[in-house]
DNA sequence: CCAGTATCCTGCAGGC
DNA sequence: TGCCTGCAGGATACTG
């Protein structure tokens, strides 16, 4: 589900509501996910730590903790964290749940579990084995120089390349796709047999679609919503993601859809080349 | 090393 | 109405 934007939306609205509180007890139940969830090693390590500024890398959220420790979450597909009142309605798949000192509780919810929500000791997140494989920060690094040579010493197509989590962080299906477009460069293009001009496009409009986004709070299209239940209002602005058969903006040919990458992918054929 | 596929899991929309 | 299929904002183990 989240995309590098949505995860940050929820950072910042984290480190609004969620910094300073001290956590007081922990509930819920070990669960495998994508990585497993132990509730027990929780409850034995987390009561008594406070929350600071939440950070983020990539599509994942790094809540560390004072005196020390992180908790390294990933939303996955379905994932969702929820700042409320303990009166609020129990949602279904609600794996965690963190009660905090304002009465108020942090409750992790992921249907599909292709989340995670782990424990990082002190210096625990220098190795761990998710977060060293992350490439670059685009909002964070000089993009437009950075990319381009990553993407044409490639052959597999651009689509495939900006999902890759090792290349560039934070880019899912909804923004690749709006970047491609945006560049006017076919999803199917191999790297390699695309100019060093159209890279340097590609990852200026890489940086701009986000940075767009994030401005926006991220995309909602089902059930994406920020720990205080807001929605992102980027979806307006998706000119390719999901418009397949629809009319392009830009020049009025037919959108199509293929799959690339292993995702379905919205194109145009008369202005993406 | 690289590129492509299968897989984990639940929910939901659409076809019959 | 019910059943079945396929697809969904992701990451990674595995195969050639």
């Amino acid at each position: 589900m989240p995309e590098l934007p949505e995860v940050e939306t929820v950072r910042r609205a984290l480190a609004l509501g969620l910094a300073g509180r001290c956590i007081t007890a922990v509930r819920g139940r070990s669960v495998a996910m994508r990585r497993p969830l132990d509730v027990e090693e929780l409850r034995s390590l987390l009561p008594g730590r406070r929350f600071v500024e939440p950070r983020r890398r990539g599509k994942y959220l790094l809540l560390d903790l004072a005196p020390a420790g992180t908790l390294l979450n990933h939303l996955g597909m379905s994932g969702r964290l929820m700042l409320t009142d303990p009166s609020a309605p129990i949602a279904p798949h609600t794996h965690l749940t963190l009660d905090l000192d304002d009465g108020r509780e942090l409750r992790f919810v992921d249907p599909r579990r292709f989340g995670l929500m782990v424990w990082l000791g002190p210096g625990e997140e220098a190795d761990d084995s998710s977060l060293a494989r992350l490439g670059i920060e685009p909002l964070q690094s000089p993009l437009e120089n950075v990319l381009p040579p990553l993407l044409k010493a490639r052959r597999a197509p651009l689509k495939s390349l900006l999902l890759d989590q090792r290349l560039v962080a934070g880019v899912g299906n909804i923004y690749a796709v709006e970047a491609l477009w945006r560049a006017g460069i076919r999803p199917s293009r191999a790297g390699s047999r695309t100019s060093m001009g159209r890279l340097t496009r590609l990852a200026a409009e890489v940086r701009a679609v986000l940075e767009e986004a994030v401005e926006q709070g991220g995309t909602t299209i089902r059930d994406y919503a920020t720990p205080d239940g807001n929605f992102g209002y980027f979806a307006v602005n998706l000119q390719a993601y999901g418009r397949q058969e629809k009319p392009c903006e830009r020049c009025g040919t037919t959108l199509r859809a293929d799959v690339i990458g292993g995702r379905t992918t919205a194109w145009c054929p008369g202005c993406q080349t």
